[in-house]
DNA sequence: ATTACTATCTCACGAGTAC
DNA sequence: TGTACTCGTGAGATAGTAA
């Protein structure tokens, strides 16, 4: 990635923080080891080293020192920071679940259907999904732990409910978008029935039939979080 | 500036490079050995390292494991980049020199009305300088060593002549700002007549007049060049 | 006050290897 | 194949100090 020393960065961004880029730049040691948390002496060796391997030149003005950043310091530190920011930003900004169709969609769709959740998504959605959940198998460990991260992130809250005989959890809701065509929404219970690699999906439509699944069928969630 | 440690910015990277930041990435040691440019064994203890400072989220898969950046490592890393991108573009676009008026514009004066450089003045500037060069004593080494770089800045080129007896040099001419308010030309000369501690300065109307200068006092000249 | 040498120490790295 | 020990080496850090 770059023959500039790691350690030598953060003297180098300092030089360059202290305007050290076009102009001489009067600095000691001292306040510079101070500057990277490092003694006088490291500070002193980082100069010599920058100096030796052409990052910066100084003169030399009685005892002590200015010193500016060269051409070739200058373009190795522009070369992490693009590095580094591109990395930043060429971060996909969705949560990708991948897991295999199982055909039991028993319990949650009975859930689903209920007038106290039916309601809600009717006012918070803008309809009823369809009453049936595709439930989804996870593949891998990995899946299942990142399922743990949805709840920082933003979703419909669909809230719970009591019938008066007993109480109803609350469920919460992800856009998400299956093998990358067709939308739905994947939900996490407040009281989950399956074990934590199962998957619960839910959309206006029926999925299967919208995405040609079919039990067993391989198939990818992605849910869109921003990216903070 | 951060706890992270230094050494481990790379990894950082190179794990949100591979799209590690919402999702699990499975990844082996000597891969990301190789990509660090640093031994398996070296990739194995910052992984360690940084799951115990909380920048990283591991789980094991049998014998592999899958990486994510956590909150707190995605939060360094947009820490550095966004230090290091500032710095960068906080870099102010000039050169500044510092010094002091001397009271002596013989020489210079001269050559600069000569007839072969006024015409290309006229032509290339749109005006004749006001016939006489302010000249400036560097007050620091620093700056007498600054001089030396414009040389590969954008310029005006007053070129040389002959006029039968003898040839002269070229004139390089620079935008300049003096005590950060009139405009004038920073000019350097193919023959120096004085010593390299001197600036000489030209413009359209009489420099000392408009900034209300006098022989002895301190003047800053700002020369803007490309940031590149 | 400076810078930077020498000596010392710490800890990051890689080799070898266990699991 | 994997990860991650232990251990030897040396780069890079600090302390002390010369100039």
């Amino acid at each position: 990635m770059s023959d500039l020393k790691v350690q030598h960065i953060l003297t180098l961004a300092e030089l360059l923080a202290k305007g050290a880029r076009h102009n001489f730049v009067s600095i000691t040691t001292s306040s510079l080891g101070k500057n990277i948390h490092r003694s006088q002496q490291a500070a002193s060796k980082h100069l010599l080293e920058l100096e030796q391997d052409g990052y910066i030149e100084r003169i030399r003005n009685g005892q002590k020192f200015s010193v500016r950043i060269t051409q070739k310091g200058h373009a190795e530190m522009v070369k992490i920071s693009t590095v580094l920011k591109s990395s930043l930003e060429s971060a996909p900004s969705y949560i990708e679940f991948m897991g295999n169709i199982i055909s039991g969609m028993g319990e949650g769709a009975y859930y689903m259907s209920m007038k106290g959740y039916t309601k809600q998504f009717k006012s918070k959605l803008g309809y009823i999904p369809f009453p049936g959940t595709l439930n989804v198998k996870l593949k891998d460990k990995k899946f299942v732990e990142a399922k743990r991260e949805l709840d920082v992130h933003e979703g419909i809250m669909i809230d719970g409910f009591s019938d008066g005989k007993r109480t109803y959890g609350w469920v919460k809701c992800y856009q998400a978008k299956i093998n990358n065509s067709v939308d739905g929404l994947l939900i996490t219970l407040e009281r989950t029935h399956y074990d934590d690699s199962i998957l619960e999906l839910i959309s206006h439509t029926n999925i299967k039939k919208a995405a040609k699944l079919s039990g067993g069928s391989q198939i990818s969630i992605r849910v869109p979080v921003s990216s903070k």
